[in-house]
DNA sequence: AAAGACACCTGGGAGC
DNA sequence: TGCTCCCAGGTGTCTT
């Protein structure tokens, strides 16, 4: 489900409920998820306080003074903060309840999402090796060229890969080649350096946008508020084939690249 | 080292 | 209605 913008919104939204909290209990309905729930997260978490909600790529990391809670929503997982009384639903795996009368809550019907504990999250074997935020100065033209050339991976399998930027996935990868007029079957090697500094460019503005506008909402994402996300107005080429081109009326192509869907402009894209 | 296939899992929609 | 098949916002791991 998330990408980037998706979890960014998730942090903001639940920050505010988290942040100076102290946690009173952990309920882990299934503990089965991408990895399992460690057992120990009772111990680590029990009548510690929430310093911060932060994020690396897509985890989010709720910050104690003694470790990090990471959580990972995958492709369908979601949070919400809601009264410690609500009544948990089919897909609702985890609560974190806290000393308001509140508790974030993670829905997530197919597991594929993590919930773990790190000691020192940056040495985390999941975290330690990723590449840049995007948002970041690190993500620059000189940074993405360097690291393209020699590369025979089709260019948006190579934005995609977290080890050279985080957080880019299958729907805002399509946003910015369509953005930059790059097609995303071209290999990542034989990408120009202007055609590396506007990719760049493009998928900062990109993401920058879908955060203002809360995120993209397809099916089922909502933020911690329940309200969805509006930036699926704003998608170009993502789930337009057949229709026109915004720029130029052709008609916009869907193939598939390392079995995901891609969406292009064949006119526009070179 | 890099690329590609496969794995995990459930639900929704299309087609019959 | 109900069955089968395919697809879905991610990414670690294994094999070439």
């Amino acid at each position: 489900m998330p990408e980037l913008p998706e979890v960014e919104t998730t942090r903001r939204g639940i920050e505010k409920h988290l942040r100076g909290k102290t946690v009173s209990d952990v309920v882990v309905r299934q503990r089965q998820l991408r990895w399992p729930i460690p057992k120990s997260l009772a111990r680590h978490l029990k009548t510690q306080t929430i310093n911060a909600v932060e994020r690396r790529g897509k985890y989010l990391l709720v910050q104690f003074d003694r470790g990090t809670l990471m959580i990972h929503l995958g492709m369908s997982g979601s949070l919400r903060v809601l009264g410690k009384a609500v009544p948990a639903e089919k897909h609702d795996h985890f609560d974190l309840v806290l000393n308001s009368d509140k508790c974030l809550r993670l829905r997530d019907p197919r597991r594929f999402g993590a919930i773990l504990w790190a000691d020192n999250w940056r040495q985390h074997d999941l975290i330690k090796d990723l590449g840049p935020e995007p948002l970041g100065n690190d993500f620059n033209a000189d940074y993405l060229y360097a690291k393209s050339r020699k590369r025979k991976v089709a260019v948006k399998n190579f934005i995609m890969n977290s080890h050279i930027v985080v957080g880019v996935g299958n729907i805002y990868a399509s946003e910015a080649l369509f953005r930059a007029g790059v097609r995303p079957t071209r290999l990542a090697g034989k990408i120009s350096k202007l055609e590396a500094t506007t990719l760049v460019e493009v998928s900062k503005t990109v993401l920058q946008e879908a955060i203002k506008q809360g995120g993209t909402t397809l099916r089922d994402f909502t933020a911690s508020d329940g309200k969805p996300g509006y930036f699926k107005q704003q998608l170009a080429v993502y789930g337009r084939e057949g229709e026109p081109c915004l720029h130029c009326k052709a008609i916009i192509k869907q193939i598939t690249i390392g079995r995901r869907a891609s969406y292009y402009c064949p006119k526009c894209q070179i």
